[in-house]
DNA sequence: GTTCTCCCGG
DNA sequence: CCGGGAGAAC
């Protein structure tokens, strides 16, 4: 099973690139973020069209999450990340697909650091660490995919000494990150891949993707269930490259079907 | 000699169209309205990579005219039409191009009617009617080539009395069109085709183009001694029809060079 | 409807 | 640099 997730920008100025990328990388479920198109105007006729049911989270002007899924029944779960009745802002879904949990998330930027867009950034997280941790606690197969608009680790970024005024890179907020691994959570690309420099995010501005000035924002985390299904994964860095592209690379993994069905029974 | 009038509605969103036209209808000279770019935004590279020259008279947000020419050699003679120091918009453009006196006019809307707008289209055609009489006057070779934003007959309107409160249709306005047929200035599509519905714009509503809900408004007049050499004309009405098409369509004629030429020496 | 401008957010 | 939105003009 083919798990994706894609920070698309727009997900219908993103159109063509975004069922070019679905034709070539044919994932099973695919989370997307930042739609940027309010619940009537996702285009779910031309995602249908590729193949794929979809269920989304609209929101005017900015955000808004969807998961696509390929064959497989989806049930949705949640549409808010539980903790805080005030945010109406459209950065969570949770479904379950195939007796795995699957949260898509678009987690805050926080920009600028400090001020009040970042405290709402560490609310989500802390939010985002007690849904989690139920999952963890319940013993359930569970991916948590999405932006989450961090950078984990030194090895993630280019040039570390850039972004150490960003609410992207800021210590408590990676700290946040490693505790969600500490908690059992597991990051796919990082356990693949334990070493390489990984980018899923080029600025549009100075030309950072042709200088591959990159950071790494975009991460598939698995529950204890499923790490040893973990197969392959990946990021589609050419695509970061076709003419009209998000800003952000899709993100991929693999994972062995029969290596976790045995544990859900 | 194949001469054209097209009101582009935006030269860099209309850039594909305009090319492709361009290598369809193949003119030798083209005038072009509402450039909506500012004098260093006009992609000249572009045009000329499709084997034009240009000279254009750019404004920032709306307005905005420019001829171009293949092989022919122009000459700049105004870039404002005389008679207002304080009429600051991009609405005209003569050149001599092969001894031709070309004005390139975009004549104001003057919506809504009545009103200070209504008031500075009357100011413009005044002045319009003095320059164009001082090449009559002349006996020079001349061509007012433009979105006169007139409609002048209700022969040139779908549905006229659905503009009787139009400033493209005032009584007024199209007395003044007529007063410049009398100075001596041929309609050339209107000769050719005295008794055709023929229209050049079909507003982007309400389906106006499939309906051939349209009005003339595109028109290329010439003066007594260019009369004669008229062999042939027309709307290219497909192009009103392509994706992203402007919402008016290219107007031409064909002039006999040899006809006219004699006149001159 | 479709353009462009300015603005916001990233 | 790009998306989307608001507003003006046609």
């Amino acid at each position: 099973m083919k798990i994706a997730t894609y920070n698309v920008n727009g997900i219908n100025g993103r159109l063509p690139v975004l069922i070019k990328w679905l034709e070539s990388s044919k994932p099973d479920i695919v989370c997307l973020q930042e739609l940027k198109a309010t619940q009537d105007k996702f285009p779910i006729a031309e995602i249908n069209r590729a193949g794929y049911q979809a269920i989304w989270n609209g929101q005017k002007q900015w955000n808004g999450v969807a998961i696509l899924s390929k064959g497989y029944e989806m049930t949705e779960v949640q549409s808010t990340l539980p903790g805080n009745a005030n945010d109406i802002q459209s950065r969570y879904l949770e479904v379950i697909i195939d007796q795995i949990v699957i949260c898509c998330l678009y987690l805050p930027n926080g920009n600028p650091f400090p001020g009040p867009k970042f405290e709402y950034k560490m609310d989500w997280i802390k939010r985002l660490k007690k849904r989690s941790k139920q999952f963890i606690d319940m013993d359930l197969p569970a991916i948590l995919v999405g932006d989450f608009n961090i950078i984990p680790t030194e090895n993630d970024v280019h040039k570390p000494e850039k972004w150490k005024d960003d609410a992207l890179f800021q210590p408590e907020v990676r700290r946040a990150y490693n505790q969600l691994l500490k908690n059992g959570w597991t990051d796919s690309i990082r356990t693949l891949f334990p070493d390489e420099k990984i980018y899923t995010f080029w600025d549009y501005l100075y030309k950072a993707y042709d200088r591959n000035a990159g950071i790494r924002l975009d991460h598939i985390l698995l529950s204890p269930y499923l790490k040893s299904s973990l197969i392959n994964g990946g990021v589609d860095k050419e695509v970061r490259g076709w003419t009209k592209s998000s800003d952000h690379a899709p993100v991929w993994i693999e994972l062995e079907r029969n290596k976790y069905a045995k544990f859900i029974k």
